[in-house]
DNA sequence: TTAACTGTACCGAATGTTCGGTATATTGAC
DNA sequence: GTCAATATACCGAACATTCGGTACAGTTAA
């Protein structure tokens, strides 16, 4: 990144939120330093306190909201939409968090957070998230025919599999992992439907 | 725990590992100080340096080492051991890691580790572990009549599931999904077996 | 000019680490 | 068996460094 320049720009500056977002996500909240974010977005310190004037706290909130607001945007909002039909809903859920994971290389800020002191506002932040998530597959599930258990383990098993999916990508480092099981989970749904 | 007392014990000293362990699992490498390691087992910061001359990395390492010797024995070596009936193995399996996770109330070391630093040599040991589970694994699904692709995907998966499942329960701090999963788990198993 | 932004210097607190030293148990020479 | 020497476990205080955060003058674009 280096250069990044925010000036006087109107819009909001997503491209620092992305930047933090892209640190956060790597390093968690502890392993992130105020020095690696300045190194990062080629900000020096007092230009993030300009940004984010209550400082570190403050930083990991506002990528939070923003990535909030992205998965409800680009995942909830179309994988409700009914005008669309229900096989194309799912695989272009798949297709957007693939290049929102970077095909696992990237990995999850539900995972990094949340531990050991978890703040408790961006844990319910993220547990909202979690759930408008796994509500909105549940009910893909039960419109195209599942039982309401059984679209409640299937919907509930998916995103434990992309959560597990990152974790051994990154153990492992086998850039394959992710996709393989992405593309599993959607051969798995089409059978469903042929069924 | 508060006392600890090593004295001139003649065993190896798994307390104090154990109670590093507990630490690093729930709370990272960057998350926990030195001050906490401390205040958790009861001795002085000095003290541990007597233990652990090159510090903070070397308790990791001393945890790493000890998490992997014990998956050895009370994973892997019981996974393979052909006296027992292969279902049996599964379910002991199974059994262990519930106690090993404590129903999904403790973390796992190979996701909270291998964060944006992570150490080459960590990483290597971790790697090694969960390619001997993933092997004994993949053994175990060849023997009771999966085929080589069949049972590489199953036991990947199995692995992705546990990692999977403990990131989830962790976010919604719902107390059964671990154990839910794990259940379902073994109920597949068993299907198999019986078809 | 004015307001948004940046650069430099700085601060207190917390971090990981080292040092000097104590207490007790074990060993070895006599 | 005695007593010095050694080894181990532990502690309190200080170490240097880095942490997150602040103060303020300077710069830039409108």
């Amino acid at each position: 990144m280096a250069e990044l320049k925010m000036k006087t720009l109107p819009n909001e500056n997503t491209a620092l939120i992305e930047a933090l977002f892209d640190i956060f996500r790597n390093h968690g909240y502890e392993g992130t330093t105020i020095s690696l974010l300045s190194e990062v977005t080629g900000l020096q310190k007092s230009s993030l306190y300009h940004h984010f004037p209550k400082g570190k706290e403050d930083m990991l909130k506002a990528v939070v909201s923003y990535v909030s607001k992205q998965i409800q945007q680009h995942i909830i909002a179309p994988l409700l939409d009914t005008q669309i039909k229900p096989e194309n809903r799912f695989g272009n859920m798949i297709a957007t968090i693939k290049a929102f994971y970077s095909d696992g290389r990237k990995n999850c800020l539900l995972n990094v957070l949340n531990l050991g002191d978890a703040k408790v506002e961006i844990n319910k932040l993220q547990n909202d998230d979690y759930s408008a998530w796994l509500n909105a597959l549940i009910q893909l599930g039960e419109e195209v025919g599942m039982s309401q258990p059984e679209a409640n383990n299937w919907a509930e098993r998916f995103l434990i599999i992309i959560e597990g999916a990152l974790v051994i990508q990154r153990l492992t480092s086998n850039k394959q992992t992710f996709e393989k099981h992405m593309v599993y989970e959607q051969k798995q749904f089409q059978q469903f439907l042929n069924s």
